[in-house]
Parts: structure tokens; sequence; C-alpha cells
RNA sequence: GAGACGGUAGCUCAGUCGGUAGAGCAUCGCCCUUUUAAGGCGUGGGUCCUGGGUUCGAGUCCCAGCCGUCUCACCA
């Protein structure tokens, strides 16, 4: 017998003695709250008479014919005091089968300890769940744990205890989701319609990505679960939807990383008649609305002060989203730190010769590039971006300009050939949003496509598929418009502080255990 | 996909040179009517990730596998 079950039974056996004395925890549905822990914490001066607060048991000591327990609703945690003089016999007995874990409600008289705790003087209190495992709750005093939930897998695996036992860890998977509706508030509030668009879908566009494949048994076809909002959304500004967005899971065939679970949220939003001066606008707003609404400030402190470097050797900076993004141009900041020209990107090969030439290695490696694998010219740019400048880009910054090869649905900047009106926005080195004005030409669209099928057949398993009813879209008239994609999940690292998606993600992907 | 590291009680972890498995907390019993990492005395609790191998003998050494963590690769 393992001494799992024995516990178990211990407390089934206990829950049967709490039957007996007419405490069915399980037969409670209701509790009337007068106040959660944190708000007798926090109105402790102004209360009277009675409270009734309830909680799970956090702590539970018990001495002869008196005791304590802490209950806690997650937020905040309050004391009780219980004495068998004040409870009576049944409610004591009650009292005395009580473990860490259980959930009860309990009604008495605030009153402050010898030690100088607020806490509840208990009069009467329910039973009102039992819990049959052994929690890994921790003790903890002054901020300090002691044991608790450590293990990161078991953390990942069984949310819900880590939800229990780490308040840290709640707090930042709380703050993401409210993250996420914030930028919900921020999207309506400015008057966008938020749509949901299917994430069945026969053909899988919008990004570069491979898709999940799954069968639909009606239709005995293939179907793929979408990588991209981007395309179903822009049918709707064809329908003359002017300002939509949504935000929704998106799934990309992919491996995980520090920054990559297979199923992330994406938020995607167009607007009709706008450009990228505009999204630059709404990005920084929507940034500086969440800050100031779920952190209630702007300034975002990463590893510590700016300036000062953390116990893992991490220099602290400060971001602050109340301040506009700096704008630079892709180009001019490759030219900047690799010290190419721009005569040097004239073609695929001159720019790999240039690379050789100047013998240009990485800053942080030192050692010497290699880009001999890069297909085309916008890739080996955006790969020299990647390494040279996305690093330097602390604080907010948006990165104007990006290669045509690489942006299949962005439109041409009519000033510079072979590149598109698009940007990207970075904050602590890390990409946060991918924003252009759309095509709306159904033949330049048409084009694009095919270059891409182009590079499908030579071998590039991510290019864009040909999407012949998004340009029928396209060719219905589509208005300019400016559209920008930001990964939630990123988001949610970056205010937190996270440096691991799975931190922000509630039930990230894991492998099945014992598989 | 590659490398490094890890997997021992419910939790957090020790385990030396290969010699019958340890601690704290939690559990269970007793004492204790303002404790708070409560305390005191006592008690039970193990598929040492899995499967092979070496050995008189493996938690420990070797091989393979599973799962995880970190780093890298992949990821517009």
């Amino acid at each position: 017998m393992s001494e799992e079950k024995s516990l178990r039974e211990i407390r089934l056996e206990k829950l049967e003695r709490l039957r007996e004395l007419g405490l069915d925890p399980y037969a409670v549905e209701r509790f009337e709250r007068s106040h959660s822990p944190q708000e007798v914490l926090d109105q402790f001066e102004s209360l009277s008479g009675h409270v009734q607060v309830a909680g799970r048991v956090h702590s539970y000591r018990l001495m002869g014919k008196a005791g304590f327990a802490h209950i806690s609703d997650g937020d905040g945690k309050i004391q009780g005091y219980f004495r068998k003089d004040d409870i009576g016999e049944t409610l004591w007995e009650a009292y005395n089968l009580l473990d860490i874990g259980d959930h009860i409600g309990i009604i008495g008289e605030p009153f402050v300890t010898k030690t100088g705790e607020r806490s509840i003087h208990v009069k009467s209190f329910v039973p009102m769940s039992k819990s049959l495992q052994n929690l890994p709750l921790g003790k903890e005093k002054d901020g300090q744990q002691w044991y608790g939930l450590s293990d990161v897998e078991q953390r990942y695996r069984h949310r819900h205890l880590d939800l229990i036992a780490n308040p840290d860890a709640r707090r930042d998977l709380v703050n993401r989701c409210k993250i996420v509706s914030s930028v919900r508030r921020f999207m309506d509030g400015r008057g966008y319609l938020e749509v949901e668009t299917p994430m069945l879908q026969f053909q899988a566009g919008g990004a570069a990505a491979r898709p999940f494949l799954t069968h639909y048994n009606a239709y005995d076809t293939e179907v793929k679960l979408r990588i991209s909002l981007e395309l179903y959304l822009k049918r709707l500004i064809c329908g003359d939807l002017p300002k939509v967005y949504e935000i929704g899971r998106v799934f990309r065939n992919e491996g995980v990383s520090n920054r990559h679970n297979p199923e992330f949220t994406l938020l995607e939003y167009y607007e009709a008649y706008s450009n990228l001066e505009d999204i630059m606008e709404s990005v920084e707003s929507m940034f500086r609305h969440v800050a100031m609404e779920v952190f209630g400030t702007t300034v975002v402190s990463i590893a510590g002060k700016e300036g000062e470097i953390d116990d893992d050797g991490v220099p602290g900076v400060e971001l602050d989203f109340g301040k506009p993004w700096a704008r630079v141009d892709m180009m001019e900041a490759i030219e900047r730190h690799t010290g190419l020209q721009l005569a040097d990107f004239v073609d695929l090969e001159t720019a790999k010769s240039a690379v050789k030439e100047r013998r240009v290695s990485n800053p942080i490696t030192g050692k010497q590039i290699v880009l001999d694998g890069e297909r085309n010219l916008g890739g080996l740019i955006e790969k020299l971006l990647e390494v040279f400048v996305e690093p330097t880009l602390q604080q907010p910054t948006f990165v104007v300009g990006y290669p045509l090869e690489t942006s299949p649905l962005a439109k041409h900047d009519p000033h510079r050939a072979g590149f598109t009106r698009r940007f990207e926005g970075y904050v602590r080195g890390r990409e946060v949003c991918n924003a252009f004005s759309e095509i709306n030409d159904p033949v330049d669209q048409r084009e694009r496509f095919e270059q891409q099928l182009r590079e499908a057949a030579k071998g590039d398993d991510e290019a864009h598929p040909m999407d012949e009813e998004f340009i029928y879209a396209l060719e219905a008239g589509m208005p300019p418009c400016g559209g920008c994609g930001i990964g939630l999940d990123r988001m949610a690292m970056l205010l937190t502080g996270a440096d691991v998606v799975r931190e922000v993600l509630l039930f990230p992907l894991m492998k099945p255990e014992g598989s």
C-alpha cells in the first residue's frame, strides 16, 4: 500500500466523521462572504461586528484546546483563532479534523493577537471541501518561503498546485490574463470590432510556418489549424468592416523553446484608410494603456533597476512605455552596426561576398558570420538585422523598411525598390509586433504569391501558398489599410518580466508522461 | 535536432570509496487555550525514472530508453 493511498484513506475517514457530525463539507453549496481575506486586512480598522470569510486552509496549528489556521482565497491570507470554549464540542472536533488544503468559511470577530497579527476570533465555521491530498504548501514568514513546490515540471503539469503554492507564479499568470483583457478593452475603446475567424482551414496562410494537420470526417478532407489571422481579417476589410481585430489562438508546428509554445495567442488588427504612422501610434498607446491599467505605471523594471546587475548577471533595464518609441530605418541600422554599405546589397552574391571580404563577425560570439544558406537577399538582410541590430534594441523601437522577399503581404515602398512599407517593434532585443501597409492591389498580391510558389519549388517548406479566395476578395476592392500583429504571450513576458514563455501560459504543452 | 545537467519519501533535498535508504517539513499518536518556519515526546512512510549489463553485492559504475531543466539550433 502506498503512502499516498493511506493518507487519502485517513482523510476519507475524517470526511466520514465530519458527516457523522452533520458537517458534510460537500453538502454545502453556498457561503455568504462579507469580506475577502485581503479585505479584512485592508479594512481592519473600520470593521465592526462579525465578518464572514472563506478560503483554503494554508496553515494549521493546534495547541490543546485552542488553535490557529490561516485561510486564503489565493489573493490574501487571514488568520483565524479557534477556541474550544468559543465554538463548542462539535465544531472543536471538526477543527481537529481539519487539514491543510481544506476549504472552510469562518464567522468571527476581528482582533489582534499578542504578536500583533490581524486575525479573526472564530465563533463558528463551516467545512466546505476536504482535501484528499497532501498539498505542497510551503511555510512562509516575512515573505520568505520554505519548501513549497519548486519542481518546474510539476509546476507546469499540475498548474493548480503551482497556483495554490506559489504566489509569484499566480501573480504573473493572473497579470497575463489581465493584460489580454486590457488589450481587448483598448481595441474596443478605439472602436474596433472584435471578430472570430476560422481556426480550421483548408489552407493555412498569413505567416511562414508549418501547420498542424488533422482530418475532417464529414468532408473526408485534410484540414489545417490556422497559423495566423491575417487573410480572413483582410477579407473583412474587403467586406467594408473598416476596423476589425481578433485575439485568438494560432498553432505552429514547431519546436518549443523559452519563447515558443506551439499554440499561442495572437492579436491582429486592421484599419482601413490608415498607414504605418497610425499603426505605430496605436502600438505605443496600447502598451501605455495596458501598462497603466494592469501595473499602474508605464515604467517596467526588468531584473532590478537601470544600471544594476542582478544575481543572475542580467543587467537591469527600465522600459518606459510612456514615451514615444524610437524609429530607425532598417538598412541604416544594418549599415551602422555591420560597417557594410548600401551598395553592398545590390544582389545576393554581392552581399554574401561583401560579408566575407569585410570579415563581418557576430558582435557577441566574435565568430565570423556565415550566410551561405540564405536563399535570397531579403533573408540575408533580415539575418544581419537579427544578429547585429536586434540585441541593441533594448528600449522600445520601431525598425522600418523590410525586404520585399520576406514580406509577401506588405506594400512596395514606392521610394525604394526591393523594400516594403513594413515595420517591426522591438523591446529588450525581441520582436513584439509586426505591421505593414497591406497590399490592396490584387495583381501585385498574385505576383507575390507566385513568387512564393517559386520559393516553395526551390524547397522552402514555409513559403506562402496561393490563396485564390483572398485575391478574389481583393479584386472586389480593398481600401488602403494598415495592419498589425502582436504576440500577446510575448507582450505578457515583457510586462511581467518573465523570461520563459511557459511562465505566462496557464497550461504549456508538455510531452505526455511515461510515453 | 545537438550538448551539458538532473530524476531518491507527499514537498525540499542529502547520500562519501560499490556494502541492507537519510534529514527537515508534511502525515499519524500523545501533551499544550494568543501561535505563526509554534514547541515537546513518539510513529509510520521508498518501483532510488524505466529496462538491460558489470559485480558476491548497484541509489552509486556501464549501455539503452523515457521525462525534465539550461544552452544552442529551428522559429519572417
